[in-house]
DNA sequence: GTCTATAGGCTGATAGAC
DNA sequence: GTCTATCAGCCTATAGAC
């Protein structure tokens, strides 16, 4: 009899496990959608609930506020842009380095936009929950970046430029093909923004960082 | 008599055009403050009320729903941004044209962040209320840019690169420094951004964009 | 032109039956 | 874990006295 409430109460807690993971994730999908659209104020839990195909209070049984979900969300949003800090190290050549960033974060804006809005929103709204992000890590990696990026400039392999601006034109140019999607759509006249369109930002962002910096030749991609 | 109403009547519109006036830039100036900060669906009448200092209803007597408020407001804001377009013509000089044009899109970012904000807003949203501009006034400034900058490479004055792309860079990169604030602040160590900051901005904008276009020497800032 | 009062609807969140 | 019913509060917008 043991065995088999354990039996029964393990295959409940899988059950439920498995519900609530499927449903987590559904409302997080939904979230995105509604977030990046309305911006936090705008967003109802109503819509989110729509959208995720959940009864209002379903929604509030998974997540007591829509803070939390605010909340929750931004950490998957967050782990990408974390990852695409990493490499860039004083071992790399600069140019193969550069090239390889803008890359990677030209893909993010392709593949996650309605991250990159939400991130956005955040930034417009003054950073009400990632500002000890800003202050902390971020800060602390633009620091990382300024010493190797001197050190870099020291052995004549590009100019003394400020890493913190740099990074920013950087971030504004790859974040731009998310955010102000409907708007290079318009510029471009396409109707959906294409692999080539995604290139062609990514080889112009790549070369006036590269001749901004003053380093030249040809670059191999440094893929992560 | 007649000319006793005539004077009294005269005397009151006078009167209600300029209480009217003052009061509906009351109104667009806080209006500006909110939806650049909750976006449009966040926004809410009453904070704008209150930050106007004046009654809800009395808002609401000056614009009869939110939505005209932000029509009226996005009317305010676009005027700049469109004389801004002016210059670049095939005549200028392509180093002091986009010189010229990375400086006063920087000039803006810092004289007006709020209106920034909410136009990157709107891009967000998804254009809802600009997308005609995008379409039809956009879209014919960046298609004659387009030829501008082909006849400049035809007279080898540049490189062949794509004016949507490059505008769309320039844009990104000037108007991130009003958009992300916050970060940009952190990034920087700095408590508010100062003119150096704005120069130095400006400086390396220009260099990359000049550098990546293949345009060398020492240019005059074109001033409009 | 100002302002109080209020309509009518939607919001975030919860209680409690199933 | 699901879902109906419901709360108190806030929202946009208006009516109507002054």
């Amino acid at each position: 009899m043991a065995e088999k409430r354990q039996i029964r109460k393990s295959a409940h807690r899988t059950g439920n496990r498995s519900v609530r993971m499927r449903n987590t994730l559904k409302i997080l999908s939904a979230a995105e959608k509604v977030f990046a659209e309305k911006g936090f104020d705008g967003a109802t839990t109503q819509q989110i609930a729509d959208i995720a195909k959940l009864p209002k209070s379903n929604v509030h049984y998974y997540f007591k506020t829509k803070r939390d979900i605010y909340l929750a969300l931004m950490q998957s949003i967050m782990a990408p842009w974390l990852e695409s800090f990493q490499a860039i190290s004083v071992d790399d050549d600069p140019g193969d380095a550069l090239a390889g960033y803008v890359k990677r974060k030209v893909m993010l804006s392709r593949e996650r936009p309605l991250a990159s809005r939400i991130f956005a929103n955040e930034m417009i709204r003054g950073a009400p929950v990632l500002s000890d992000f800003l202050r902390n890590e971020l800060r602390k990696w633009v620091e990382e970046k300024t010493q190797i990026v001197k050190q870099w400039s020291e052995k004549g392999k590009m100019d003394d430029v400020s890493a913190a601006h740099l990074f920013i034109i950087i971030w504004a140019a790859t974040q731009t093909y998310a955010d102000f999607e409907v708007q290079i759509k318009s510029v471009l006249g396409r109707q959906n923004l294409e692999t080539d369109d995604y290139d062609a930002a990514a080889e112009l962002i790549t070369r006036m960082v590269l001749r901004g910096c003053g380093i030249h030749g040809d670059h191999k991609v440094n893929q992560t």
